[in-house]
DNA sequence: TTGAGAAAACTTGCATACACTCAAACCATC
DNA sequence: GATGGTTTGAGTGTATGCAAGTTTTCTCAA
């Protein structure tokens, strides 16, 4: 499944994932088999595989005679996810606090410093967006379970489309980076129930930051939209 | 998806699923969706995407161009597997502890009384193990969290097709019990990191339990096959 | 104008046909 | 007898056509 020989299914469900965690396709988009046929130049059978493989991930909504459409996380949902992943990441970090090894603690170490540098000289928000996504993921990572590994990443890329927001919001940026540097010192103090306590809270906050920043910006009601909060169709 | 006029591609599925989880699959064997299609008189369409969805659970394996198998635990995966399982289970617990409603509560209590019954009158074991499936399930449902509760069980549900051996591991049951008790002891006295112990520990020896009956009764190496440890070609 | 109901247009679900891949059996060669 | 290429058959991946269901548009009466 994860071969060099990737099959036409593959690539479209690759090639959607990616407009899904761009942005070019929004939550609430309709997914239409016949479009995306044309448009990526095969017949309907892999789009509709790849629809399908989507919609088991979650990522994507699917029923029976009706249009897919790009999974839509209404408030609830979402603070369930966050909760769930903090508790997820949180029994990753308690793990990896024994489990990793000295070379992938300096790494931690390393992207921490570069968040940090780039905070300090006022860098690209984005580019402290990736740093912030890659210290999870190694913090992840860390516990070497890979069952917990992808089931925690899994639960992660169905918030994903949302993390674009965050990163405008005014006077975060420094707060994550304050955590981040609690989770450092618990690990590097070999504390592993206090660094599950951080992270566990820290990614609480993300969300509940996220879901304010969202409040505040939505239109009239429930739906929203990633690129500029405007709704329209895709292709 | 979950609605009730089921497309022929879910009857498929729930067809092959039940069958994993009741041994007639066994892990290892392989589905082929020629004659699977001609099991079910459908065609080979939906027997595919039905496949598709098994492997985005994780139920079989699928590689491009070969035949699906059902998905075969190595030891090394299924200590993982047991290990995140107890990490989740052992989240949803700490929340159950202080989310649970009082109706919630009895219900497990019943479960629990039901099982020392038929512990204390030696019944039937089978019907020990689903009290047992029970048990855990109501414990996690009570943390009132969709995604928690559909991850942990997302989980679960990959070492399921192996549970079927544990049943009759000597010993087992009595203490299987006894570990419930202290569950139910940590939740009525509102300790949740107690409970988050308890349960995480619990599931853990669980994992432990089943590798070594499996590793005491298999053939000669790597294969073995849930009913009767005998290895045959399906269908 | 507005709403219900019917018809048209569109989209999905499934069957079938074919192309391509892979692996095992086969055969010639050393 | 071992070895290496070739063939053949089984099986998956994809295209296409059609039937059934859904959404949209249109019509007409209130």
């Amino acid at each position: 499944m994860t071969d060099r020989d990737l099959t036409q299914a593959d690539t479209v469900r690759l090639a959607i994932e990616r407009e899904i965690f761009g942005g070019q396709l929004a939550p609430g988009d309709a997914l239409e088999e016949g479009r995306l046929a044309s448009r990526f130049g095969v017949s309907r059978t892999p789009v509709r595989e790849a629809i399908t493989q989507l919609a088991q991930a979650g990522l994507i909504t699917k029923r029976a005679h009706k249009r897919a459409v790009v999974a839509q996380l209404n408030p609830g949902t979402m603070l369930e996810l966050f909760e769930a992943l903090a508790e997820l990441e949180g029994a990753a970090v308690f793990l990896s606090t024994s489990r990793m090894s000295e070379a992938e603690k300096r790494e931690l170490k390393d992207i921490h410093g570069a968040a940090a540098k780039n905070l300090r000289s006022d860098g690209d928000p984005n580019e402290y967006a990736d740093l912030g996504f890659a210290f999870h993921q190694r913090l992840v990572r860390g516990c070497h379970n890979t069952a917990l590994i992808d089931t925690t990443e899994w639960l992660a890329l169905r918030v994903l489309p949302y993390r674009r927001f965050q990163v405008v919001a005014p006077g975060r940026l420094q707060r994550n980076q304050t955590d981040h540097d609690a989770i450092i010192s618990a690990i590097f103090a070999g504390d592993a129930e206090a660094a599950r306590e951080e992270i566990r809270r820290h990614t609480l906050e993300q969300g509940d930051a996220l879901m304010r920043f969202i409040a505040l910006n939505k239109t009239s009601h429930a739906d929203f939209h990633p690129n500029g909060l405007i709704k329209e169709q895709p292709l």
